[in-house]
DNA sequence: AGTTTGAGTGAACGTGTGTTCACTCAGAGT
DNA sequence: ACTCTGAGTGAACACACGTTCACTCAAACT
């Protein structure tokens, strides 16, 4: 395979660029209900249709696979959170804005999240660092975007740093479950919208109390 | 190994135990940093100190010991909010007198609350579903435990549930953390006891405008 | 004392694993 | 036109895998 076909016209980087990402395609495919840890290079090349050894001209282990796709999953996630902040300007319905967002990314990016999902709980040490980080780049982003919107100057740096943290870890949680249920999409959504508007009551009222 | 000892006094059923006993820590120990996917029948063996065959004498398959696992790991669990819930009749210092308690039983139990974090995520289905099981039982005993504190009357039984799984969310995150870096209890602790409070504040003041 | 039971043994099977090496042969650079 | 480069090949390696089978031999039961 690859090259086997007839067709013409294939340059030399795009026949590289295209089995590399059928190697990144396959592992998603392998990975999802298992692990990382759990799947061999040997699985991914017949996977993919090429001979084991050939995988090692584009990484030389399942790790660095891995950190690959970490670096490919959180460009998904970073083009979540641009679309949510670009349409939700306001405080206010900054749920009801944000849910359907995240549900739609969710459901376009299934494998990326699901691995992000797996793989932050129980892939390589190297791996499982490597999202940790990202997600804490993003919970930064996130607190110093908070910052901005008007209203938001009665928390203190610290509050606010815990409070997009307090945000974050609730919507890995119901990124897990968008993921692990794909059926009950709008009951989720139903019932994280009610959990959010508990917890955004409590900020709203918090800010007041400082 | 395994009575090979001179020891004397051991019966049939004590010596059956005990090496399913090791077996169970066998597996715990070798699936930290890895997943119960990604380990062998061998290397438990090997690690227990018997022959491979010997292992199906007391599991049928690498996911019936994870099943046995959920056990175990979710009566370590049931043991601490016993314990929670008996010190902590104040709906008041809930906060203050829980958290220390959870920081204690993950630093006991760790190997049971990585187990669970880990396998939740990425385990056999028949484990993941048997872990997504028991949480659920759990974030119900929560609901009606609520349920029972003065003052709480005001909540529907419908945002009872949704609180109580807002709080068991947060509390497998926190428990997630403390594992992941033991070193960063207290911060975390203190962290964790803010963010509980943003959230309750929105709790206490969710009824009132219910 | 004699028999039954069952946890642990050890050899064997077919298959999958990561990694090495010398190779092909088409696109890229001269 | 001629050489060089490098993605993909295929054989070979030493080892680990799950599962089967007939076995031992001490505790438990009669």
């Amino acid at each position: 395979m690859a090259g086997a076909q007839g067709e013409v016209a294939e340059t030399r980087g795009e026949r590289k660029e295209r089995t590399r990402r059928a190697i990144l395609d396959a592992a998603l495919d392998l990975t999802d209900g298992s692990s990382l840890v759990a799947i061999s290079l040997r699985q991914v090349a017949k996977e993919v249709g090429i001979v084991p050894t050939a995988f090692y001209r584009h990484f030389d282990s399942v790790e660095s696979l891995g950190l690959a796709l970490v670096d490919e999953s959180f460009d998904s996630l970073r083009g979540l959170l641009r679309e949510v902040w670009l349409r939700s300007p306001q405080f206010g319905d900054y749920i009801d804005g944000s849910l359907p967002v995240l549900a739609d990314h969710v459901r376009a990016h299934r494998a990326h999240y699901a691995f992000i999902a797996r793989e932050r709980a129980a892939g390589p040490a190297r791996v499982r660092e490597a999202i940790r980080h990202e997600i804490e780049l993003i919970t930064r982003e996130l607190a110093t975007d908070i910052a901005r919107v008007p209203g938001s100057n009665a928390f203190s740096t610290e509050h606010l740093n815990l409070l997009a943290d307090l945000i974050v870890s609730f919507v890995v949680t119901t990124a897990e479950r968008l993921i692990e249920d794909p059926g009950a999409e709008s009951r989720i959504l139903a019932e994280t919208r009610t959990q959010l508007r508990m917890l955004m009551v409590g900020a709203l009222n918090w800010q007041t109390r400082r």
